[in-house]
DNA sequence: CATCTGACAGACG
DNA sequence: TCGTCTGCCAGAT
């Protein structure tokens, strides 16, 4: 077996956002549930700690609302960095964020391979 | 050690 | 549909 080096859950938090497609985009509940974190909050606190070699761009809350964008070093980075992979934004939301919407907990089921 | 806040989400009226 | 309250956990003061 391998090293029970289990990651912190911000590491978890980030795996799971590295592995969203561009393009697409997620919510703080389906990467919370999808792990367990038991809290929604706890993937937003983990991003807020984020170094910035996640795409947290891509990550929203359940209305598509990107509530995160002034975490990033301008307020429309996150925007900007969203249409340019392709995904519309309009006053601070996704658009079509329902068929946009990547779930880890149905794209990735069972498989934790992209642990390592 | 007590209290507040936060990149959320669900329940209620 | 909208505003408000509560639960959740960690970090800051």
């Amino acid at each position: 077996m391998e090293e029970n080096k289990i990651p912190t859950y911000y590491q978890l938090v980030y795996a799971v956002t590295r592995l969203i497609p561009k393009g697409r985009v997620t919510t703080y509940g389906a990467i919370a549930d999808f792990l367990a974190l038991g809290s929604s909050r706890m993937t937003g606190w983990a991003l807020n700690q984020q170094r910035g070699d996640v795409p947290a761009h891509r990550v929203v809350n359940r209305k598509g609302e990107l509530s995160g964008r002034h975490r990033f070093a301008t307020p429309t980075l996150m925007q900007e960095l969203l249409e340019y992979e392709g995904v519309k934004v309009e006053d601070a939301k996704v658009v079509d964020f329902d068929q946009l919407f990547w779930s880890p907990a149905a794209e990735l089921g069972d498989d934790w391979e992209f642990l390592g």
